[in-house]
DNA sequence: ATCCAGGCCCGAT
DNA sequence: ATCGGGCATGGA
């Protein structure tokens, strides 16, 4: 990987595994918006990132080499090795191999981490293009104005202090329904430290999920999609019904398979590249549908 | 129209 | 401990 920039702009060459469409577009992440063909608006760390493919390298437009640096490599993991990953996980078995040759594009998020809990609570019972809407209709009444690309207003997602003491039913303008009550208990959590974050980094991943399921709204899959997608937890194995579907389906000759088991199961054959796994698994039974009549 | 969505809470066993 | 109904909202 090599980055250079050019007429104020990083140009990304050299780089493996990163399409955009994949990254942004594998249900790992609501905070963007689609322009063309790999080419996207993300907004993150309160900027609006134009991110698309020319050629073989990829534009971080208006993007400083300091900027690129100390958010955006790390936000989109430019620093792993993915073909490693790719590689351990495709000589697992062939349904690994037929998942990861399926979308070798994915990179996993370091996602912000209260963007990531509020994003993950709205998702509960939801799906993507409503838990899309929602997040930017939190970010437009309570974040700050970004700029307006092609039309289109972004906003940065609100700091949790101004979220704070807001009744859940304030979120009802902002289509979030029955999940207001959640968000306005992570944001208190949040904001009175009742989380404390600051130790997260001492915590196991089964301590720090215990921590993250005290929040009414937080169960385990929830949990353990903030942990992955923001903290860097690639232990945690998130299992909603796609990846209960495709696991009881490949690995359990078709039984309905309780989650338990599934995650016993996830630790031991994945270890520490369960969420990279369950990443590529998710992608690949919600496209095909495995695991359902259709 | 009825069903369901990257689940979780809560009350009943 | 485990199970099932209910839940806001909107698209199929």
């Amino acid at each position: 990987m090599k980055y250079t920039q050019e007429n104020g702009n990083i140009i990304l060459k050299d780089y493996d595994s990163f399409i955009i469409s994949q990254t942004l577009e594998c249900g790992q992440c609501f905070n963007f918006n689609k322009l063309g063909e790999e080419d996207y608006i993300v907004t993150a760390h309160k900027k609006a990132l134009h991110i698309y493919q020319s050629g073989d390298a990829i534009v971080f437009e208006d993007t400083s080499i300091n900027e690129f640096e100390t958010i955006w490599l790390n936000y989109f993991d430019l620093n792993r090795d993915y073909n490693e990953i790719k590689k351990l996980l495709a000589d697992e078995d062939e349904i690994l191999k037929g998942a990861v040759e399926y979308a070798p594009g994915i990179r996993i998020i370091n996602q912000e981490f209260f963007q990531c809990l509020i994003s993950f609570i709205i998702s509960q019972n939801n799906r993507i293009p409503m838990i899309k809407k929602v997040v930017y209709n939190i970010s437009k009444k309570y974040g700050e104005y970004i700029r307006t690309v092609n039309g289109e207003d972004y906003y940065s997602f609100p700091e949790p202090k101004r979220l704070f003491g807001l009744d859940g039913e304030e979120y009802k303008d902002c289509k979030a329904g029955f999940r207001g009550k959640y968000i306005a208990d992570a944001v208190t959590k949040y904001v009175t430290d009742e989380l404390e974050i600051e130790s997260f980094k001492s915590l196991s991943t089964e301590e720090l999920r215990k921590r993250l399921i005290s929040i009414n709204g937080v169960g385990p899959k929830v949990a353990d999609c903030v942990m992955l997608f923001s903290l860097k937890r690639s232990d945690a194995f998130p299992t909603d019904v796609w990846v209960k579907r495709i696991m009881s389906y490949f690995y359990f000759g078709g039984q309905d398979t309780p989650i338990k088991k599934i995650h016993e199961f996830a630790d031991e054959k994945f270890g520490d590249y369960s969420g990279f796994a369950q990443q590529y698994l998710f992608n690949y039974a919600r496209q095909f549908k495995i695991g359902t009549d259709k």
